[in-house]
DNA sequence: TAAATTCCCTAGTAAATTAGTCAGGAATTA
DNA sequence: TAATTCCTGACTAATTTACTAGGGAATTTA
């Protein structure tokens, strides 16, 4: 387990698209844009999410990225090893170090607590920072703040449509 | 938060000082073996974690470094806060990117994961590691396999000692 | 069909971080 | 006094991060 601004980065783009995973894709434009990124960078980084299948990409206007599948079956430790991709080699993998083939007592504590990590963040799904209460409204006022007009406008179309249907 | 080799080089130094606390300082120069990172590199390492308060150096001959108190009042978090040093900022606070002063709603997100992640390994002490069963026995027989005999001799002689108190 | 939009891919580069090297000094023990 | 070990600072190499540039492929809209 490692964890570095690119997983950051991950996450909460990855967040982004769990937000507004009702109102279609979200461009790498908008993202880029958002978040400061520069957008072949963040090219580079859906590249490794996608090979990790955990987006889709839609070619063409209205296009943009997203989930693949539901958000409640996408956890952090899956973003994180597909964008910072580095597993916890040891030194003494590489043996010539820990003299008699044995590890250093060290390590296997180490590994021990890599687990417990990893295990940890596996329980963290995108979807226990999307379903809560009020979380689209907000959504949508931000995305008006921050610019992203064509966002906002579908994501109230579809809250709109959802409040008919109920009330 | 922020974990990388760095983090984990910190981590476990750590676990071999706690391991050892019984038995007296340990050298840089054993970890670096043990391990296989640079002395010089490590020095820089322990150069932090004493600046943290977490370890504290013993010189001359016989010397070396040991935790500063005791293995229970020493987390996870606390090391890689120590050696990693690097805060959550996002690129948000530097303002300019998010229009209007309002943050991205995924950089709240993310703050709340980091904050979990926090807590997480806040609660894991380096006492969880080393407080269990066999464990010295079982450092003896490492440290023997790695060459590491002063400190083998030291550990056992504290143990015997404790098993004439017991029995 | 043409134009615009967006993903997608490759190659290269600048900046930052990691890891190591070197050289020396200070405290302590034997 | 000599050996050991921490301690510090400056410099360098390797790796990773982040960005830049260029072009191509699929799709939508006019």
């Amino acid at each position: 387990m490692r964890l570095s601004t690119k997983g950051r980065y991950g996450v909460t783009a990855m967040m982004d698209l769990a937000i507004h995973d009702n109102a279609g894709p979200v461009t790498l434009a908008d993202i880029s844009q958002c978040q400061g990124i520069s957008l072949s960078y963040l090219e580079q980084l859906f590249s490794k999410l996608r090979k990790a299948g955990l987006v889709e990409g839609v070619r063409g206007p209205g296009g943009g990225y997203r989930l693949s599948r539901p958000a409640t079956d996408i956890n952090i430790a899956d973003i994180i090893n597909a964008v910072d991709e580095r597993v916890d080699a040891t030194n003494c993998n590489k043996e010539a170090n820990c003299q008699g083939g044995e590890r250093c007592l060290t390590h296997e504590l180490w590994m021990e607590l890599s687990d417990r990590l990893h295990t940890f963040l596996e329980g963290i799904t995108l979807a226990q920072f999307v379903d809560r209460p009020g979380i689209h409204e907000l959504a949508i006022q931000r995305d008006r703040i921050n610019g992203r007009f064509i966002l906002a406008r579908r994501q109230a179309e579809v809250l709109q449509q959802q409040q008919r249907q109920n009330g």
